[in-house]
DNA sequence: CTGAATCCTAATAGATACTG
DNA sequence: CAGTATCTATTAGGATTCAG
């Protein structure tokens, strides 16, 4: 991201995007859509949480309903304690997740998607079919470009 | 991404997924989905490319038609000459774009969706539907998650 | 059990300068 | 015009340690 950009409010967390005065498609699927309306991109603040493969891969455990923090340490294998707390953390404040306490010794926390959380399954589930569709055609690509001598 | 976890063919690009032993939920909106096959799983291929903005960006100008690479940097403020290179090479390596040179002097090369990039451009319509419908939502979790005094 | 805090490194973006 | 090459600053993320 450019530091050159002025700093916009995006609600303060994460990267902050490039300024995107392009002006966007007004036919094709994206017509209609508040895409880029002067100076803040909502798409932009959606991937830059959904970009991450953790986020994306810890909404998708939740799918299946309400997890504690070591039960999606587990399912999401390889995510470090870190990352899982910072994911989960960022999560709850885009309000995606709800995090639950329950002082019990020891103390037992509940993670679980939120009503916005759920309601961003199916637009997922959309990219996923795609990227599952096409996953075949992506990898000839790569192998055809490589295989072409392009470093 | 975990730098323990074996390496694992992924087409050869980018950094790798770390391993999703996870068990997908079996119901909801990824029912049926091959999302995590084995060992390697599709999503992380396209929202590894997808993920980062300035890809989201270039394949959402190309959906408007062929552009050259100037109109592009200048469609796309912000980018730099090196992220739009390298972003552009990344798309057309996964055929998402075809990049055609006229040997014209000055040079000039023309960059378009293929039919694999414009069959993207629904997906990622559904997905920026859903980011503008709810970022007023999003920011007002953050504002009030932020002045609930959590850093 | 569920984190928070610290340290440290590898990758990446941006700036800059140069070329066919 | 359309890049490549190089350098540097920043950042993300893993490992580790400590705590309620």
């Amino acid at each position: 991201m450019p530091k050159t950009a002025e700093k916009l409010d995006f609600g303060g967390t994460g990267p902050l995007p490039p300024r995107t005065s392009g002006t966007a498609p007004v036919n094709g699927p994206f017509a209609g859509i508040d895409l880029l309306p002067a100076e803040q991109c909502p798409v932009r603040n959606v991937l830059d949480r959904l970009g991450d493969a953790w986020s994306y891969l810890v909404v998708l455990q939740l799918t299946g309903g309400a997890m504690r923090f070591n039960a999606l340490k587990r399912a999401v294998d390889g995510i470090s304690q870190r990352m899982l707390t910072v994911t989960l953390r960022n999560l709850e404040r885009d309000g995606l997740v709800q995090r639950t306490v329950f002082p019990t010794t020891p103390p037992q926390v509940e993670y679980r998607l939120t009503e916005l959380g759920h309601s961003l399954a199916e637009p997922m589930a959309v990219l996923t079919r795609w990227a599952s569709s096409h996953h075949d055609a992506i990898r000839a690509s790569r192998r055809s470009y490589d295989a072409a001598g392009k470093p």
